[in-house]
DNA sequence: GAAGCTATTGTTAGCTT
DNA sequence: TAAGCTAACAATAGCTT
């Protein structure tokens, strides 16, 4: 039914439970880094050979981008670097960008494990849902354009947005 | 005392929240790495940069030793796996659409306000946010499509090739 | 603003199918 | 062999100090 006691934390000699465990706590430890990097905005590469050596890999970014600024950091004595070069709207201005990311991401690693037909299946309806909000974007630009007056009287305004009112409604 | 609900997967906004986030976090995260590593004997390389650009790296041999490992891997084939899945019965797509209904209310109304030239900023903003995203959702679906053998509906295959940085395949 | 507490959610070892 | 179940264990969000 459940486990006898604590786990004990030395290499398991049964190769089959190895092998479930394994699996198990990869699947486990891949959704940590897919959490922490989203909830709390941080680059995360992660790297993962298996016993028979297959590779698993997750980034929230791109593995040799993580690398190549772990070596800018770690390699040479480099100065502090706190800042870099992503620019991520920290001050959440168009919060839609972070949440189209959270999405993509989400997206992405959601579908890592499933069969192929059915990533497909969730795939498709993402484009549809994608393809809509496109559409009905676009023709929001169109009416925005006509209402701005036909040609480009760009105007200066501020691009400051202000956060996401009203977002907050979540989801479980 | 404790937390009302369970965790709402996106960006901790407030900025003191996400920091004591991350560091307990991380702290797990780091921990489960090593767990795995020893319990199943496999090699595992960890790097997370924080918000604020601080390193924070965990390997079972060495980072150097693990990446060099990952680039024969993943340099010519090109078949590895990513992240893994997480509830499964938390509907995926209905979770992405909620998502994509939040983002589409909030643009409209916060677009209600504005002069029409900064709401064609902002649309154009999104318009391209929403391009990108669905382009990058074609190159998956296409990779799926192949990847699944039969073509189930009849949509036409994207012609970009500008794939999705993890490109997932493999399955065994 | 770090450290400690605990109710609550989340993970998983061993089992079953 | 893989997938699903559930009791037991572990992680942690919000709080207090």
């Amino acid at each position: 039914m459940a486990r006898r006691g604590r786990v004990e934390l030395r290499r398991i000699e049964d190769r089959t439970n190895r092998q479930v465990c394994f699996s198990k706590r990869r699947s486990g430890l891949f959704k940590k880094a897919f959490e922490l990097s989203l909830l709390c905005d941080a680059d995360v590469a992660l790297l993962v050979f298996s016993p028979a050596g297959k590779l698993y890999e997750y980034s929230s970014s791109s593995i040799e981008a993580t690398y190549d600024r772990y070596q800018r950091f770690a390699g040479p004595g480099m100065n502090v670097n706190g800042g870099d070069a992503r620019n991520k709207n920290d001050g959440d201005p168009s919060n839609i960008q972070s949440r189209l990311e959270d999405i993509a991401s989400w997206s992405l690693q959601n579908n890592a494990d499933d069969s192929d037909a059915t990533k497909l299946e969730k795939l498709e309806k993402l484009e549809k849902l994608l393809t809509d909000a496109l559409r009905n974007t676009k023709s929001k630009k169109m009416l925005a354009q006509l209402n701005s007056g036909a040609s480009t009287s760009a105007s200066a305004c501020a691009q400051n947005s202000n956060g996401p009112r009203g977002l907050e409604g979540g989801r479980t």
